[in-house]
DNA sequence: AAAAATGCCAACCGCATGTCC
DNA sequence: GGGACATGCGGTTGGCATTTT
């Protein structure tokens, strides 16, 4: 059966974060750095579990997050990808950096998918407007090759993105990291409905991120470690990460490709120039899923239905309802 | 105005996966 | 190679907030 959970052990307190513990574990990860979350509860004083100070870091705590308030073009990714991925919230919030997995996977059980219920049984058995149900699709040769033409579209984008020219004419080169963390931090307090006690927690953040690049650097090793395997790279420089930044917002483009979108719209062209570390870091060269990789998965024997789904269910037809 | 219903989201749980010795 | 431990991920739930009756 394997170890016991970890918090089952006694005395470890469970439900809502107060101030002072929020405070207590922004302040011990400032000093350390996330990760060793088993030392966290230890050496902070915390009765709570390890996963608990993970889980409230990276999910609440960790700066340049974005809440609440999803824009319509979110919605739109967050569809796509869910149709090309299924619930691999993880890998969703890859491609939406200042969301959290868990947000993701929020907003689409109480939000999305009932939108799309009400879609699809709204259309259903009308195959105009270009959205008929899986069973009655193109074939499967059809939307291959629809998807194919994509593929080669994007990676062809990518190609041009991560030229040499295109990278240092982006004109992102005098990103920092703090300051797209701030501007970030910012924008999460304000669009947000946080408690005002965390609000000082993002208050709180803003100065260490200013003042301290070393804890900055560290906490950017946090995100998403599964897909940036970035053990041991120094990713973020002192001085930001000008090229990795730009791939970042080229490769953001790459994928817009990938999906036919028009465009980004204003909030997400602002989050791509005002990016924060780990936000970059999201963005690295090796990660989201390479499209190659994504290519590949597309192709493997259990996502037809997503595929299916896809071919059915342009972005541009999706639009229609949003 | 009060009770009931519904929505929403932070946090928990347990399994999967990665890493280290 | 394999066991123990640490971390990540996705599903689920508890409880607060909001809306409806």
């Amino acid at each position: 059966m394997g170890r016991p959970p970890c918090c089952d052990k006694e005395g470890v307190k469970k439900g809502p974060w107060t101030p002072e513990e929020d405070i207590l574990l922004v302040s011990y990860i400032q000093e350390h750095g996330p990760g060793n979350w088993r030392a966290v509860p230890t050496n902070t004083g915390l009765l709570r579990c390890s996963k608990s100070c993970r889980l409230r870091w990276t999910n609440y705590l960790r700066p340049g997050i974005r809440r609440g308030n999803f824009t319509d073009h979110e919605e739109k990714m967050i569809i796509h990808l869910q149709a090309l991925l299924g619930n691999r919230w993880a890998a969703i919030a890859s491609y939406l950096p200042q969301r959290t997995d868990n947000d993701i996977k929020n907003y689409w059980n109480t939000h999305l998918k009932k939108k799309l219920n009400k879609i699809q049984s709204g259309t259903e058995g009308h195959s105009k407007d270009g959205f008929s149900s899986p069973s009655q699709s193109i074939t499967r040769g059809q939307w291959e090759r629809r998807l194919q033409t994509d593929i080669h579209m994007a990676k062809q984008a990518l190609s041009e993105a991560l030229s040499p020219e295109k990278l240092s004419n982006s004109g992102l080169s005098e990103l920092k990291p703090s300051t797209g963390c701030l501007s970030n931090t910012k924008s999460a307090a304000q669009s947000s409905t946080y408690a005002s006690s965390t609000e000082n927690i993002a208050r709180l953040l803003k100065g260490w991120v200013r003042n301290s690049p070393k804890s900055a650097r560290s906490n950017s090793a946090i995100t998403q470690n599964s897909l940036n395997n970035m053990s041991g790279t120094d990713s973020v420089s002192s001085e930001g990460t000008p090229s990795k930044a730009n791939n970042g917002v080229e490769q953001s483009e790459t994928f817009e490709s990938l999906f036919g979108f028009e465009s980004f719209d204003s909030s997400h062209s602002d989050t791509s120039r005002s990016m924060s570390p780990e936000a970059s870091l999201f963005q690295d060269e090796s990660k989201p899923l390479p499209l190659s990789l994504l290519e590949n998965w597309l192709f493997d024997e259990g996502v037809s239905q997503g595929k299916e789904f896809l071919s059915d269910f342009s972005l541009d037809d999706n639009a229609k309802f949003f």
